[in-house]
DNA sequence: GCATTGACGAAGG
DNA sequence: CCCTTCGCCAATG
């Protein structure tokens, strides 16, 4: 058995859009979360802001766990919660960085909201 | 190899 | 305001 196949098992140093999204997540500071099409945007997919909810996906089989859960769509909403183990562990972590998670929504999403395409920027 | 799906997003009705 | 359609790219059937 495989110890860990991302899903596009190319090369295992060959660069992945995967990574950067690995990466750019586990930049995430606690208490701020942010949204697929940002990271996208970052990375210049922004057309593309469902491969990086398929990197989420993959984010679990990665070595240096992805907080995955810091990332939600642009409504703020734990669209991917369900992906969770349990499901209910995405909204038990955010509030556990300070953030408030409603109707699994989290509240003033804006305010925690995270853009590495500015916070990155300014470094 | 084509059709469907998907942790999204923006636009249209 | 709610629902539908299109686009993007990759994985899966």
């Amino acid at each position: 058995m495989e110890k860990k196949k991302p899903v596009s098992q190319k090369k295992p140093t060959e660069y992945s859009f995967f990574a950067d999204v690995f990466d750019v997540v586990r930049q995430i500071p606690k208490g701020r979360v942010t949204s697929y099409g940002a990271i996208a945007s970052y990375l210049g997919t922004k057309l593309s802001a469902r491969m990086v909810g398929w990197a989420m996906n993959a984010a679990h089989s990665v070595k240096p766990k992805v907080p995955a859960h810091r990332v939600v769509n642009r409504n703020g909403m734990l669209s991917g919660k369900a992906h969770f183990v349990p499901p209910s562990l995405m909204e038990e972590i955010l509030l556990k960085e300070k953030v408030v998670v409603k109707n699994d929504v989290i509240v003033d999403f804006k305010n925690h909201f995270w853009d590495p395409a500015i916070e990155l920027t300014l470094e």
